[in-house]
RNA sequence: GGGCGCGUAGCUCAGUGGAAGAGCACUCGGCUUACAACCGAGGGGUCGCAGGUUCGAACCCUGCCGUGCCCA
């Protein structure tokens, strides 16, 4: 076994036995005593097929593969499904970029020839992520790996759009919706990115003379379109002019002046020009008024209107326009830069167009009612809680979904017109009509629409399969918060309405987002974004697991470092040293635990060890993921590696039966460890565990070995309390010995007295401390006063720094009558006695004894320091 | 403008009514036959500010300041 852990070395190798050896797939058969096994299950938020691994996945991954790794462990039938999404735009694109470069368009190919360069697209260099994350571990059933175009899912697709159609939940309106120009598609609400821009607001004064009023606007090229002005029906300075007409400039059109108690008296000069063509509140204003509604520009964002303004583009057109108003004088203010807040398209960043046209839409009012309730009744639990309001934020408050895109890639309509004007949905197992003049929409749905089945049609819905009957609903979802609308209000929405009314996941786990070692947000712009895949190379994927899951407090961003990640990297290689010693040491998991032999050490260890099962299992519980780490961490490094290997030590080097128990007693508690942690570091637990079990070629794995659990009988708190006080001790005196400059190497002659119970450890004390008996010519130069009335006299030789000694024992004295002051305090107040409970009174009492204890020891300590010495 | 958070050691964060903690960074000393990716020891915080409640406040309440996110 080398000195150090190469991940390289193994991780590839170990994934590769994981799936020939099927530990993958969930294990459906019953129990040895019987009874089934209780089914846990998680679907992956599917992932772009465009996508590729970012360490905001490998933080969601690593906390779904902890999770499915131990309920696996503790005898679940563990599924965590995966797949991905065919992600419509982003997948389009990326395919008419190829097409670009050789000077073709999608329209060059044809609908058919252009779908079908997209599956070939996917089948070459699609679903790079897939072999990202079997780098990373993922422990996910590939033979259940799903795709949202697969012929299942497409299936389930129609299922539901039928259903909705049928129940009259699915629509088809103009309305105003959010359109890309460069995308060439509507978006949805939430493919939509708001962000503060510098535009400017300028102040247009309509008409002349008596009938003449001020509108601001930030949008002026959209004049052109305006159809109406309007001014809060209370306002008193406009109140004479509702009713009548103003003329619109550069047009010659005169249009009304309208009263809408939606226009905010405080914005601008408390007129606002109404285009219902280009804005969604001026499209509910001319609803309101039985206003026309003028569309003037054209799908690019490039201006139709007849005029001088013809064929420019949207940005070039508001210029122009504000200059030709300022020619006719009708500039009254002009702001900028003036701060407002812009939609951008999530996919391509373009500035989206308002626009008017005839779309698809799912009515979401009872399907959002019942996804508020699941969570309201308790049916559904967001965790943490507190993020439950911005929840129902969004589903009490929901608009309807825009579900139509004018792309080829994706699910078409399932909608024939017919020639007479005849509408028709088209279910699953269906023929669409027949005959002339029928044709199919030509647009897609929204890839969302097929995400938001992921939990069910996964499973095989709208058959009633095993895995369906078996799995729904699924026990977690997780993912990042900041997706919580986006996705979790819709799989919600159409989950309960598929399933009749049963939940599509039991829990919602939300985690923060990955973030820079300062806190900072991921971005190219400042060079801070990591790539997992590069720190899986330098440090291992458990050590990249590792440092996300420390990092994942509930409902907390989550900084990491490449200096956290050599860290964990670290601690990979520290169990890699501690199970080597081990083994070299000759430390078995053969055989019962030799319960009536074990000395106060090995008691100790084991209760600790079950100390921190019970806390890993009720952390795991309550998805408190760091803690978890932390835990472990702490065991390890500081109880088993400091504390219990350098204890074990000399037992091992006496030999002998003492020596026998102990190596059984070091096996049991690093089998222990080693699978406790194998949920988060999959990898170094496995080669180690296998080491450690001598599986050599063999399928076994702690895979799926058993999850630990409390053993009551080895609960030993008088065992704990005893070691705590041995390491008492040995810090003490280390102390000492590091205040006097004595090296580790240079052993010291000591006298140990008033050990009491701890004296059956006094080789251990002496080991861990570095002193030596007392020979013959001993003679002590120092006296130690220790905790617990143990006194150490140790022979310097004259060696003794007193100044150094005096200031620490100073030190220590300050700080131990400053707490002997407070308890004072507390028990000389009548109202702490009157009203404190019993115990804190009591707690308070003890800390004042061992406080005065502490000032007895030091003083006598300081008295007994030689008045001379080296430094005087 | 509305809503929700956060402000604790140099950095990132735990701690939410009864002794101020962790990791990393820092200082000192060490290659002590598992590990220098290591070992031993140590320094470091009037818990954003100001009031209030309480026997007792980092924790509860009010206000202020700073900062982040979501929505408009």
């Amino acid at each position: 076994m080398p000195a150090q852990y190469v991940p390289a070395a193994v991780e590839e190798r170990l994934y590769q036995r994981w799936m020939d050896a099927g530990y993958f797939a969930p294990d459906v058969s019953p129990r040895e005593d019987g009874t089934p096994r209780p089914a846990y299950c998680i679907v992956i938020p599917p992932p772009n097929v465009t996508g590729s691994l970012h360490i905001g996945h490998a933080l969601d991954h690593t906390i779904q593969d902890a999770l499915i790794r131990r309920r696996r462990m503790q005898g679940y039938a563990a599924l965590w499904l995966p797949g991905m999404d065919h992600a419509g735009i982003a997948t389009q694109n990326v395919v008419e970029r190829q097409l670009a470069a050789k000077g073709l368009s999608r329209h060059d190919l044809g609908r058919e020839k252009f779908v079908e360069r997209v599956w070939e697209w996917k089948a070459e260099s699609g679903g790079a992520i897939l072999g990202q994350m079997r780098r990373l571990g993922d422990s996910v059933d590939w033979s259940r790996e799903r795709f949202t175009m697969d012929e299942g899912l497409s299936r389930a697709v129609l299922t539901i759009f039928k259903r909705l159609y049928d129940d009259g939940l699915i629509y088809r309106a103009e309305r105003i919706i959010n359109w890309c120009p460069r995308c060439l598609t509507a978006l949805s609400d939430i493919e939509v990115e708001h962000s503060e821009d510098e535009g400017e607001l300028v102040s247009i004064r309509y008409g002349d003379g008596d009938v003449q009023i001020v509108v601001a606007t930030t949008r002026a090229e959209t004049m052109l379109g305006d159809t109406a002005v309007a001014v809060h029906p209370d306002d008193d300075r406009y109140r004479h002019l509702v009713g009548k007409e103003v003329e619109l400039p550069l047009t010659g059109r005169r249009i009304p002046i309208v009263a809408d108690p939606h226009v905010d008296p405080e914005f601008g000069t408390g007129a606002v020009k109404v285009t219902p063509a280009h804005d969604p509140n001026d499209f509910e204003i001319g609803q309101r008024h039985g206003l026309p509604s003028l569309t003037v520009m054209d799908e690019h964002g490039v201006i139709t209107a007849h005029g001088p303004f013809q064929g420019l583009d949207r940005f070039e057109a508001r210029p122009a326009i504000v200059a030709a108003l300022r020619a006719e004088g009708r500039i009254v203010n002009e702001i900028r830069p003036y701060k407002h807040a812009v939609g951008h398209c999530s996919r391509c960043k373009t500035v989206v167009e308002p626009r008017l046209s005839l779309q698809w839409f799912v009515k979401v009012g009872p399907l959002a009612k019942a996804a508020a309730d699941a969570v309201r009744d308790g049916r559904v639990r967001i965790h943490p809680p507190e993020m439950a309001k911005r929840y129902f934020d969004w589903v009490d408050n929901m608009y309807d979904w825009c579900i139509s895109r004018q792309l080829w890639w994706g699910h078409r309509i399932p909608v024939w017109y017919g020639p007479d004007g005849q509408t028709v949905c088209v279910g699953p197992d269906e023929e669409p009509p027949a005959g002339e003049g029928w044709v199919q929409d030509p647009d897609v749905l929204d890839t969302w629409f097929s995400s938001a089945l992921w939990p069910f049609s996964t499973l095989g819905w709208p058959d009633d399969t095993e895995d369906l009957r078996r799995f729904y609903p699924t026990s977690v979802l997780v993912t990042g918060y900041d997706i919580l609308f986006f996705w979790v209000a819709r799989m919600m929405m159409f989950g309960l309405y598929a399933m009749n009314g049963r939940q599509p996941f039991d829990v919602v786990l939300l985690h923060g987002m990955v973030r820079d070692q300062y806190g900072k947000k991921m971005s190219k712009f400042f060079g801070n974004v990591v790539d997992p895949l590069e720190w899986m190379d330098r440090y291992g994927a458990d050590a990249t697991r590792f440092t996300l899951m420390r990092g994942a407090n509930p409902g907390a961003d989550v900084p990491v470092s490449e200096e956290w990640c050599a860290g964990s990297r670290n601690f990979c290689n520290k169990l890699w040293n501690a199970t080597r010693f081990a083994l070299l040491s000759g430390a078995t998991v053969d055989g019962p635990l030799p319960t009536d032999k074990l000395s106060t050490v090995d008691r100790w260890i084991l209760s600790r060890l079950q100390d921190v099962i019970a806390e890993v299992d009720k952390q795991f519980e309550e998805f408190e993921l760091a803690k978890v780490c932390d835990t472990l961490y702490h065991f390890a490094w500081d109880d088993v590696c400091d504390w219990y290997l350098e204890l074990s030590k000399p037992v091992l080097n006496a030999g002998g039966p003492a020596a026998d128990v102990t190596r059984r007693v070091l096996g049991y508690v690093l089998d222990a460890l080693l699978r406790l942690l194998h949920p988060v570091i999959p990898f170094v637990t496995d080669e180690l565990w296998r080491a450690l079990h001598q599986v050599g070629d063999g399928n076994d794995s702690i895979m799926v070995s058993a999850w630990p659990t409390v053993d009551r009988a080895l609960a030993n708190p008088a065992a704990e309390e005893e070691i705590a006080a041995l390491r008492r001790v040995v810090t003490e005196v280390r102390r000492f010995r590091s205040d006097q400059g004595l090296r580790i190497s240079q052993r010291v002659a000591a006298r140990l007295d008033g050990l009491g119970a701890l004296e059956k450890h006094e080789t251990l004390i002496r080991a861990l401390a570095r002193l030596d008996q007392p020979g013959p010519d001993f003679s002590p130069t120092a006296k130690l006063a220790v905790s617990g009335g143990v006194v150490v006299e140790l022979d310097t030789r004259g060696a003794i720094d007193v100044a150094a000694e005096r200031a620490r024992l100073e030190k220590d004295l300050a700080a131990a009558r400053k707490e002997e002051q407070q308890n004072r305090r507390k028990l000389e107040n009548e109202s702490f006695l009157a009203k404190a409970p019993e115990a804190v009174v009591a707690k308070v009492r003890e800390r004042l004894a061992t406080a005065e204890a502490e000032i007895a020891r030091l003083e006598a300590q300081l008295a007994a320091l030689p008045t001379t010495g080296r430094d005087g």
